[in-house]
DNA sequence: CGAGTTATGTACGCTAGCGTGCCGACGCTT
DNA sequence: AAGCGTCGGCACGCTAGCGTACATAACTCG
């Protein structure tokens, strides 16, 4: 396991708690290793764990018959298994681990456990919450409204900023998955944004060159997201 | 104020609680008549009320720069306000008045102190906000991939579930602002509902003559919604 | 009754994005 | 070095839905 003050650091929800909760908290998970493509939930079935993502990030993905949309990305601004707040042990969304990397994990009930007798993170996680939900509901009229451009300059955005690197592994066909369209919809828009030079890319490999002409270039939705995060989570 | 049985009867989150926490409940709440059209929230105003809707029912509305997105509806069945069971004071929606009639409304400190005394109405109210948390992420990929006459048929379902009867008072227009789309749109879709015998229409007024029907010419988002609901929240 | 307002029908050209399929290029494997 | 699988560019015709605009038709109010 990572030292604590590493481990604790890492985590958005996590650092900034009173140091004894902090560490009774910290005490209790395990630190995983998540690999690209591995499903940490499937819908509807039963939510064992938590994670809290140091350095990894995951898509949440809503399933219609025979369609797939991603709402949500977790990074180490959030967590994964938000349910368990609220008391309940299935999950709504696939998970899918986009970034690899190292997430705290805690099993349901003894995170249950801890956050009864930790309500400053008992607090923060529903602030989070909260702020899941806004964006739940943001994204659906962003996705509904906005062209594929912007909303793939939003997306890249948002992967940046849970990566850590400039480099982010994506091919075109999996953000065609995210973003619910067509890859050569995806291929288009690409062509846009390095044109634009926003971004260069090459099989499998997208690189950010121009974050803030990436943030011009993406709907307001990606500032909005981020204000609200910063406005009910940073201190 | 309406007799305490009836009020407990007629919200449904209310209905089942111990009768000791739901009458005090109910009694530190007021019964207020909600009108058509009558704001409840602004998007980041302060929540100072919750609204437990007896016959009444609310849409919930995104509101991006210059477009207008319903995102979920509430009745008898839910709620409004419930960013305060996660103790956030801020609306992250427009609350709209759909369907005029009667509500309970407690203020948010009364709410919020109840809750700690009523761990099964907390309970139950967080079993909501899951199912509702779900149902924002499942129509954002509905309100992307299907089609303006099934997903009128569902918010037709819908709001026929939560209004009494088989005559909803909806122009054109309005439903058009609810589904994100052109008015035009929504005529065009009408027009087949009513072609095949499901709805007739005129002038501001809708009725569901075939409600088998619609829900066969829904997309599954209603059924599913449904499921979810009755699943998580009754007995 | 007549004027104004509101709701609906319809039509026009336009655009984003779809489904599909094909090709070439890259790079990994052997 | 050859072969194969993956990735991206591109092109085809097609559809849903857009923006707009105009014409009825139906109620409302004076």
């Amino acid at each position: 396991m990572t030292s604590i003050f590493h481990a604790a650091d890492a985590n958005q929800l996590l650092a900034d708690l009173p140091v004894a909760e902090r560490d009774a908290f910290i005490a209790t998970c395990e630190t995983v290793q998540l690999t690209f493509g591995e499903v940490l939930y499937q819908p509807t079935q039963q939510v064992t764990h938590a994670y809290f993502p140091i350095d990894s990030f995951i898509s949440q993905i809503a399933i219609l018959v025979d369609s797939r949309l991603e709402v949500a990305m977790a990074g180490r601004e959030g967590m994964l298994g938000i349910s368990l707040v609220l008391g309940v042990e299935e999950a709504p969304l696939l998970a899918l681990v986009q970034g690899e990397g190292q997430a705290l994990r805690i099993n349901a009930a003894n995170f249950q456990r801890l956050l009864l007798s930790s309500p400053v993170l008992h607090q923060r996680l529903k602030r989070y919450l909260y702020v899941v939900m806004n964006q739940l509901a943001n994204s659906a009229a962003c996705i509904h409204f906005h062209r594929i451009e912007e909303r793939l300059a939003r997306w890249l955005l948002m992967t940046h900023d849970r990566a850590k690197t400039n480099t982010l592994q994506l091919t075109h066909e999996f953000l065609a998955m995210m973003l619910g369209v067509r890859r050569a919809g995806i291929t288009l828009a690409a062509i846009a944004l390095q044109t634009r030079g926003l971004i260069r890319y090459h099989r499998g490999e997208i690189i950010i060159i121009d974050r803030q002409g990436l943030i011009e270039a993406s709907c307001k939705c990606y500032a909005d997201d981020c204000a609200l995060y910063s406005k009910m989570l940073i201190l």
